[in-house]
DNA sequence: GCAAACCTAGAACGATCGGTCAAGGAATCT
DNA sequence: AGATTCCTTGACCGATCGTTCTAGGTTTGC
């Protein structure tokens, strides 16, 4: 038999957790590789080894957070009971999201950053932002089947409705240091769902 | 006497308006200094008297990009006539700009990308965007003693889910080339506004 | 005409970037 | 034990960044 050396001495998914964190924090351009391997607690070679390239070991961690994210908000939305609570019940951990009031959604600012530039990313982006769009979807046409939303309410501009000020209040919560505009919108939203 | 020298032989305006051109469609780091002394035209000692350096530059096109928007955002609001009329009118230009639809919006642009690490740059885009809600919940408070709303309707929660739903919207169109995805939003915030 | 003031153009600088190379240590096989 | 393979560490590389310096040209005032 081909002889092996040792196995690597760190936690692959411990790293890539912590790139993922020091990414969503920075954003990708001003994240150094050198702050990733500090924050990763790992040597440099490693990371091209275990990793290819910052490029890619960011495109790793957005696919993590990405599935992450889906896996999260589909679990709430297809949670049994009523599809206008759950969303309700959506609405309101995100405003106590302290990760996502203060970072935003990665998704979100990586079209921001390299959306324009990164056809790659921006696919990848795009198929997120539609997923979680989807599962959206889905429980408003629920919700619309069991009377929760009149019969004649544009589902499909509701759901992007939702994404878009989601977003949009991640987005601006980055500077309005004032959390009271965030509960505003969100709740602007909220009177503009229980009004459909 | 003193001598002076020969005046600037390039336009300061025609050169900031360059500037804020190419910051408006690439960002503030991807944009090089070389990219911004071909695009105004002009040499490199020629912008670093002129503007100090790369990044008051940038504010001083922030600046303008700003004033512009909030000049013309008034001056739709405070049209004459039906303020709802008038919301809607704003809404509907830009869902016709295509400037906005391609870039984004030039604030928002900033705010995901130097929000969290440039406290001045960050302090100019929260003005800026306090100034735009300012200038929306006036034209909905106006509509609310006029009739348009009903007289409960939370306004400072619907002037919050606009500038929100805006900004959300222009951000995720980056992503998504297709612009039915836009026209969604705008039509969810839409109905949003007629049932307040 | 002369000199001071202002502009322009481009070479050059230090810092930092992402990425690679090279040497040493540890584990696994014969 | 010895050879081989893999991992780790840190020095090193070329490229690019924003910025400054230098040299030359042009206009203004005496």
């Amino acid at each position: 038999m081909t002889p092996r050396g040792p196995d690597k001495q760190f936690d692959r998914e411990r790293a890539l957790e912590a790139a993922l964190e020091l990414f969503w924090r920075k954003g990708y351009e001003a994240t150094g590789v050198s702050d990733l391997l500090e924050a990763m607690g790992i040597g440099r070679q490693s990371m091209y080894d275990t990793f290819g390239n910052k490029r890619e070991l960011f495109l790793t961690a957005l696919r993590e957070y990405g599935l992450r994210r889906i896996a999260y908000v589909r679990e709430v939305l297809r949670a049994p009971g009523s599809p206008m609570a759950n969303l309700e019940r959506l609405l309101h951990e995100m405003e106590n999201d302290e990760e996502h009031c203060d970072c935003g959604c990665l998704v979100g600012n990586t079209i921001a950053e390299l959306g324009g530039r990164d056809d790659e990313v921006a696919a990848m982006a795009r198929a997120g932002v539609a997923t979680i769009r989807g599962a959206v979807l889905e429980a408003l046409q629920r919700a619309r089947e069991l009377g929760e939303l009149r019969s004649d309410t544009d589902v499909e501009a509701l759901a992007s409705l939702v994404i878009s000020t989601v977003q949009g209040t991640a987005l601006l919560l980055k500077a309005e240091r004032d959390l009271e505009f965030g509960h505003a919108a969100i709740r602007g939203l909220r009177a503009a769902l229980a009004a459909a």
